[in-house]
DNA sequence: AATTCCATTTTTAACGTTACATTTTAACGT
DNA sequence: ACGTTAAAATGTAACGTTAAAAATGGAATT
């Protein structure tokens, strides 16, 4: 700029007038810096200098606690950054991801929170004791929090799972199951080889949305005279399809054989039902498999999947909502829950056996 | 962080030592200066100032000139960003989405791109004409172009379309098909309704990427004897499902009927096959129905759709590493053109009537 | 002719860092 | 005590912008 601005030896506020406040910089002076900017290839106000100057960066930030890559496998939170570019794009604001995995040491993956140039954070779906919340939070931003972890004084964005895991144990305890097996994504960090989590682990558990689906599922078999200590949790480092299958692998060996398996997301449910298929098993006559989320594979996938339904889209609308109204200074309701609700499709039905 | 320097009572320099080169600060004051730094609330070296100073800012902007939630809808551009966010992940960069949506006005369009503070571009698939890119370049970062347009001396990722349409036409051809029809997106900007696409605007075309596509169908259909000014192109504005049975719904009222529709995306192919459900069509043995892409969704759908495979990871990725490279100042070719090869599947077939 | 007014332009002073060069301090051997 | 060396800390000067206030100059008003 201070090029264009010796070239025509006006001062560095005439430039800066001309680009932000054309209107107090006449029409032929403004002409002559657009060009002379154009000829010494001067692109207009530099945004970092402008960010730094004006102590803010109009963009959002979207922490995620895994590669980024993982984030675009799964439809569920492809929807929910949608919802989050939605409210973003509509305030005005730029998005920025941000992946906390880099390294692995807690400094080290706290460095991509302490680098990233950004008005404030939306948290997505973190274990509690993950040290990337602890940075987001230390850089005292503006934050909001999807799913998890759930914090005093941090606005939250998320369902409750506890009561939807229950709504989806009752179906299966009301068509009259009684030998269950779940396939669970992560109950804590991968410490160990995936495989079935004991009650110890279990009560480990650091991350609160595992936690409250197990929690759900325990409270309504325990209710129903099934001892939850007798019913296998396979734990997945993650949530594909690939995955599922192998959590299937290992609970479908049980004798006597499961009648329902309950997933914690569709992606391992899909799973579940493709390994079952392969193993002659036939969905729902043989075996009934329940997923979580409703991501829009569930209602054409063959069968069609009983599951859980949340709005993700409308999630990371609502989460973007919020970052923006606290960067506006608004105020704001602490705790937003979304409604989840049971969708029973094709993939849930009676035991084998019964009438 | 002068602050903390000056409840110290050291320069502001230590401070800076102490947090990029620990070891040049005695152990115990780099102790003292984090604990200060807490009990101050400093949460470390300003994101910002640090790239004005050092004059990068460690980001990778990708543009898009559709709201981003657009690209959130369609399985390929999520396909194609997961590519970009691995290779600029590994390179220990974060990622921007800009979308150049805003305004409508060329001015206000650009101003996103203005904005942006990033170190290089990634261009998804943008029409020739569009201002947006004019500013990128004007900006004078690294450039890498996705898809189109195709610009000299910018690095370029992308497939042969024209190529790859040929392939496609040719197998309907090779069939038996006579009568077909054609289900595009955008071939220029969307200054009217959809509709039948005349060859006055297919000659206007600003979309490359249509452009080949059309190309490679018309001489493959010229070279058979069948007069491309009689096969009609359905233009869509967007690529949707939903779209693809409007279009679908005009193109399947043709007398005498057709008997293959191409389609240039997946989408738009999977929205076909509804429709033609709807009115009692069978696919394939009423009509052929051809993709473009191969989402995912491609190969399980029913019947499962014939295609061109591309593999958009790769091409995000690819994109990414040239940019990279670009920043690192590395020599890199300018121009990658990625396979892309014809799937059949069952959605293609003998026209009815054939033997 | 003096006064007011307005549009236009300039001056000044940060915003929070860090590269580079330099100075201070501590440690050591003779 | 003295010079030598390495370690630790500092001073200076940008990086490119803009908020706020002040200055300029000419036209309109009295």
């Amino acid at each position: 700029m201070t090029r264009v601005a010796e070239e025509l030896g006006v001062s560095s506020m005439t430039i800066s007038n001309a680009y932000n406040r054309p209107e107090r910089v006449s029409e032929s002076l403004r002409e002559q810096i657009f060009e002379t900017a154009e000829r010494l290839g001067y692109a207009g106000p530099d945004p970092v200098a402008r960010s730094l100057r004006r102590q803010k960066t109009n963009l959002a930030g979207v922490l995620y606690s895994n590669p980024l890559s993982y984030a675009f496998d799964d439809a569920a939170q492809v929807l929910f950054l949608k919802g989050v570019a939605t409210a973003t794009e509509e305030a005005g604001m730029g998005l920025v991801l941000v992946a906390g995995s880099v390294g692995s040491s807690p400094n080290e993956r706290a460095s991509a929170v302490m680098d990233a140039a950004v008005d404030g954070f939306v948290v997505y779906s973190i274990a509690d004791d993950d040290p990337l919340v602890e940075a987001a939070l230390r850089r005292r931003l503006p934050t909001v929090i999807a799913d998890q972890p759930l914090l005093e004084d941090v606005p939250f964005v998320g369902i409750d799972n506890e009561s939807a895991a229950r709504g989806m144990a009752r179906h299966l305890v009301d068509l009259g199951h009684e030998r269950f097996g779940v396939v669970s994504f992560s109950i804590a960090a991968a410490d160990r080889a995936p495989g079935i989590a004991d009650s110890r682990r279990q009560r480990s558990a650091t991350l609160r949305v595992t936690r409250a689906r197990l929690a759900g599922y325990e409270a309504v078999l325990e209710a129903a005279g099934l001892p939850w200590k007798d019913v296998p949790v396979y734990e997945c480092f993650g949530s594909s399809k690939a995955l599922g299958r192998e959590a299937a692998d290992a609970l479908l060996s049980q004798d006597p054989p499961l009648t329902a398996i309950l997933a914690l997301s569709d992606q391992l449910a899909l799973g579940v039902i493709e390994a079952a298929k392969e193993r002659g098993l036939s969905v729902p006559e043989d075996l009934s498999v329940a997923g979580f989320d409703d991501v829009p594979e569930a209602a054409t996938s063959r069968p069609p999947l009983t599951t859980v339904h949340q709005d993700h889209t409308k999630k990371g609308e609502l989460a973007g909502c919020l970052l923006v109204a606290q960067l506006r200074e608004e105020e704001t309701e602490d705790t937003d829950l979304l409604p989840a609700r049971l969708v029973v499709r094709g993939s849930t039905g009676r035991p084998p056996g019964a009438s």
